[in-house]
DNA sequence: TTTAAACAATCGAACGTTCGTTCGATTGTT
DNA sequence: AACAATCGAACGAACGTTCGATTGTTTAAA
């Protein structure tokens, strides 16, 4: 096994592990050993396990630096939300660990909340909460609609979904 | 400081940090110096750390037991949601850490999920579906309307919001 | 009513276990 | 020969629990 197959494998193993039960339920014998590696080797390649999870929340949140896709096309603000909607969906179905690591962070932040999460779950909200203020402008929506509680329960309907669901 | 007195005050010190940081996030050396009371208190008042958790959620969750107050009442369908949605958001200001364990718990379960948080929301999700079938059935609703996916939809907001604004 | 035994509540120290990290040795590659 | 990757053992710290001692209260007998 070389060096990148083995942090492949430990940050796979992690992922799970991590979103299952969090990052005080998991400990580092136990991950070594579901990966098949020696326990050193998260130290020596995530500097801790701390780092270990670090990794793990980073791969976990890139996907929504490219949010922007959905806000570029010339469309209905009504079909706007509705790519919104669809785009959020992709993501939780390929990635069924997403949604807990955000959540489980909500709750209980790790210090890694407002280095990673907050930071990406604020651009998602922003645009959504834009398209919401274009409907308004547009006349789609009424005049007194407030633009971030509409945007809270938008994704209010999708995240509780998922997390019930599945 | 008596017996009663004693474990009051141990469980409102463990009901703030299980909320913020969860069960493997506290210690029950911090719990007891945050209660200033002695280390082997959690074990002897409460048979252990799990103990004293499951204790917290016990009262956490014991609201919900009364919640058929509000489908009692002999009043619009639309009037029954509104009363749901207040009775809930009562309870969430009250108990300002109750939805943080909800969460917590749907994220990352521990042994007392499906003892005592599952019941509790099934109930409460049970009523809430009854009333959306309600209001189909009295036309109040487009008959389509899917009562589960619908009751997911109202908690969701809710849930949402109170999560992503306290 | 007094006395003594029993009990319940509390403490802090000690126990054994598990934790995350480090380190020296080994292996294979440059 | 130097280096990077890996291992398993060892380390100190922190964990949850247990235990003997102490204190204050209740009960029962004298």
């Amino acid at each position: 096994m070389d060096k990148n197959e083995l942090r492949n494998k430990l940050i796979t193993i992690a992922t799970r592990l991590f979103a299952e039960r969090g990052l005080n339920g998991v400990s580092i014998r136990e991950l070594s050993t579901a990966a098949g590696v020696s326990i050193s080797m998260i130290s020596y390649h995530f500097g801790g396990k701390e780092g270990l999870y670090s990794s793990v929340l980073q791969e976990q949140f890139s996907c929504f630096g490219h949010i922007d896709e959905i806000n570029n096309a010339d469309v209905e603000v009504l079909t706007k939300i509705e790519a919104y909607i669809r785009w959020i969906m992709v993501r939780y179905r390929n990635n069924p660990y997403l949604l807990r690591f955000y959540t489980s962070e909500l709750t209980n932040p790790t210090q890694f909340f407002t280095l990673i999460v907050q930071p990406a779950i604020e651009k998602v909200f922003q645009i959504l909460m834009q398209i919401v203020e274009e409907g308004i402008a547009h006349n789609k929506f009424r005049k007194d609609l407030n633009p971030a509680d509409t945007a809270f329960a938008i994704a209010g309907i999708v995240n509780y979904y998922f997390l019930s669901t599945s």
